[in-house]
DNA sequence: CTTTTCACAGTCGCGCGGATGGGA
DNA sequence: TCCCATCCGCGCGACTGTGAAAAG
């Protein structure tokens, strides 16, 4: 196959061979099964942050509930359990854990999140044993929500694509897994049924790429990081929705990662392909999301958007971030006939986005003579669940407040830099509404998108306060069912499934690894999450410079002093990010390491965080009627005064800032990234 | 009744063209 | 005076969610 043949076009002609699993290794796998299994992993991982020895079934989470995951055993049925090639195909893939013991060995994936969609593998170097002293890398890993649904009628991209060649089941063709049939003949679990072609998670195959065997040509190492996870993840809680239309309608948050560990002179091609998460029609019933009926599995039209710098060279794509901002999803099966890419989705349906990074030649042909070239990754907070209208009001809100188009729908965006600056809560050193920096010292500038896209939080402070243990939740809890959720927050979070290491629990409190820590200060700075070198200018997103945070993490020697100033509650405080500095050079700088913001810590709030909290609670009383009165009263809520402002103020402030200067110095914020990423 | 489509108002970025300033 | 580079303002198009109407 010649995947320039996909460009622009979209329009792929891969063999479907590899996706020809038989049915009896569906039936040999049953979602009973795989749940035995994900519950095993579970209370493993929940028992010890230092062993985390029992990810060897691949089945796991991605199977819970749809049972479309598949066992690491059987997917080696080679004799290869066990092998980082196993592990990896399981466990990243399919997120399931399916990582193997020896694959814990060469592997190193940590199962460190019991939050279904959050689940994170703290990825040391190869050498056993360094885990826990090197923990460098968190890495999401499909979770039980982010199982893929194969299509029944045993071609997923029948319409459209046959992109087999190109997405071997779990990226599993990488260099992992020397032959694509031992996936097959492996068994994959298909909890689906016959149809079901796909294992869950393939995209586990990335970290295949990086377990690649010695001597494969596609040895390299692809790690792959989720830049705007944090926002990814805000949605995800109230389960993403993305809006479809016949035009296409662009995703927010939109797909972008950082890639590293690719070969810098050789050439790939880079795409993302959507997928059906499940075998479920869903309808948005009583303030929450409910299966309806089963999802047609014969909608049509192409589910692959190729990253226009394709095909370009490793050293391209590690250079920057790559961002998908232009991704256009629509509901218009005759669509993409013109210049743009367009993914089709059917409406009430649920996706999971893939990333696919195919090694190809100079000229962007796909080696067939070499399967073990592809690498899949899945992030399972990367669900959506396709509208052509929102459903539900809080991501309608979250869309309000972090896409930079949607400022127009900000009730208090005219007053944002009106209010006296003692009811600001943008600590702007200076009173220019449109000041490029929002701290002294361009270091912190931050530029509308990146503000957006990593740094705010104001939402959760204003409507999700206790919802850090409701992963799945559609924020449709009431009062009480909060204050219960609170409390189930404690235990969530003293259940969570962290894997630490030693280094991680200095705090030596294991709600500072919540779910939500990933991407605060104090949870960031345990990581140690390596930094990536980023000089790049260039980005391709025109609309969302991605940038800003660059600037910001390089400043984070002094930004201890400056959040403790301006509050840590300000939505848009900048975060340390660990991979813009060690650990040590951030206590050198005198920022506490586990300094938290106050709704992890649990710290008093500032006064206007309080206000927040009311808000939140009066809006939830709201929010929690029923089902009925819920969506008409929730209409167009408004957040409190001045919190978009204070949540948005950053993007205002800085949106001057160029591209270049966040290039200059852009660490890549590593530490609001997840990542797959092999050993 | 649910879902989809459409027009709308608002924001933003880009590109074009004119104005301005400096140098030859 | 001419040429060139830079700056600035305006218009256009892209993009957003809203809300009503249409469609199923």
């Amino acid at each position: 196959m010649q995947l320039e043949n996909i460009l622009p076009s979209s329009s792929i002609n891969l063999p479907k061979t590899f996706y020809n699993l038989s049915s009896s290794d569906s039936a040999n796998n049953s979602p009973g099964s795989s749940q035995i299994e994900y519950q095993e992993v579970e209370r493993t991982e929940s028992e010890s942050t230092t062993a985390p020895k029992k990810y060897l079934s691949g089945a796991g989470m991605m199977g819970d509930g749809e049972g479309d995951s598949f066992s690491g055993t059987k997917t080696a049925p080679d004799g290869r359990k066990g092998s980082p090639v196993l592990g990896v195909g399981v466990g990243v893939g399919v997120g399931v854990g399916g990582v193997g013991e020896d694959d814990l060995t060469s592997g190193r994936r940590y199962n460190i999140d019991d939050l279904g969609s959050d689940r994170y593998f703290i990825s040391s170097s190869s050498q056993a044993g360094s885990d826990m002293a090197n923990p460098c890398s968190l890495f999401p890993y499909a979770g039980q929500t982010g199982s893929v649904y194969g299509a029944s009628n045993g071609s997923r991209y029948s319409a459209s694509l046959h992109y087999g060649s190109v997405l071997p089941p779990a990226g599993f063709s990488s260099s992992v897994c020397s032959s694509r049939s031992q996936f097959a003949s492996g068994g994959y679990q298909f909890g689906q049924g016959p149809g079901c072609l796909y294992p869950s998670y393939p995209a586990t195959g990335s970290s295949i790429g990086s377990m690649s065997l010695p001597g494969s040509a596609a040895g390299a190492r692809a790690q792959v990081y989720l830049c705007n996870r944090p926002l990814w993840l805000k949605f995800h809680r109230h389960q993403t929705e993305m809006i479809i239309t016949k035009q296409g309608r662009r995703m927010f948050p939109f797909l972008s990662f950082n890639i590293t560990g690719l070969n810098l002179t050789a050439h790939y091609n880079v795409f993302v392909e959507v997928i059906l998460a499940d075998p479920n029609h869903w309808r948005f019933q009583g303030g929450k999301w409910v299966t309806c009926g089963k999802a047609d599995n014969n909608m049509q039209g192409n589910k692959m958007y190729v990253h226009p710098e394709s095909p370009n060279t490793g050293a391209h794509w590690m250079r920057q971030e790559i961002s998908f901002g232009k991704l256009k999803l629509t509901n218009n099966k005759g669509a993409n006939n013109n210049n743009t890419q367009m993914i089709v989705l059917q409406s009430l349906h649920k996706y999971q986005p893939r990333l696919h990074i195919v090694e190809v030649t100079e000229e962007g042909v796909e080696d067939m003579s070499n399967e073990a070239k592809t690498q899949t990754f899945t992030f399972p907070e990367n669900q959506f669940i396709a509208v052509t209208a929102y459903q539900n009001t809080d991501i309608t809100q979250l869309k309000i407040d972090h896409n930079p188009f949607a400022k127009g729908f900000r009730d208090n965006y005219d007053s944002m830099y009106t209010a006296p600056e003692s009811d600001r809560l943008t600590p702007s050193p200076t009173d220019s509404p449109r000041s490029h920096q929002i701290v002294p010292g361009a270091r912190y500038a931050m530029q509308p998108f990146f503000q957006d896209q990593f740094v705010n939080q104001l939402p959760q402070n204003r409507f999700y306060a206790s919802e850090r243990a409701v992963p799945q939740t559609n924020s449709l809890l009431s009062p009480q069912s909060e204050d219960a959720a609170n409390a189930a927050a404690a235990a969530a979070a003293a259940t969570q499934r962290w894997f630490v290491t030693p280094v991680q629990q200095t705090g030596s409190n294991k709600l500072d690894l919540s779910y939500e820590n990933d991407y605060s200060a104090g949870g960031l700075l345990s990581y140690g999450i390596k930094p990536l070198p980023l000089q790049t200018s260039h980005h391709a997103l025109g609309y969302y410079p991605d940038s800003a945070f660059a600037s910001m993490a390089a400043g984070w020697g002094t930004r201890s002093t400056y959040q403790r100033k301006v509050t840590t509650g300000l939505p848009w405080s900048p975060r340390p990010s660990p991979p813009a500095f060690p650990p040590e050079e951030q206590l050198q700088a005198g920022a506490p390491p586990k300094d938290k913001l106050p709704e992890e810590s649990g710290a008093p709030p500032s006064a206007s965080s309080s206000n927040w909290i009311e808000t939140s609670h009066s809006l939830k009383s709201v929010d929690s009627t029923d089902s009925g009165v819920y969506s008409m009263v929730c209409k167009r809520r408004r957040m409190s005064p001045g919190g978009s402002s204070t949540e948005n103020s950053p993007s205002i402030k800085c949106e001057d800032l160029t591209t270049d200067e966040y290039n200059k110095d852009n660490p890549k914020g590593m530490g609001y990234y997840a990542f797959y990423t092999s050993p």
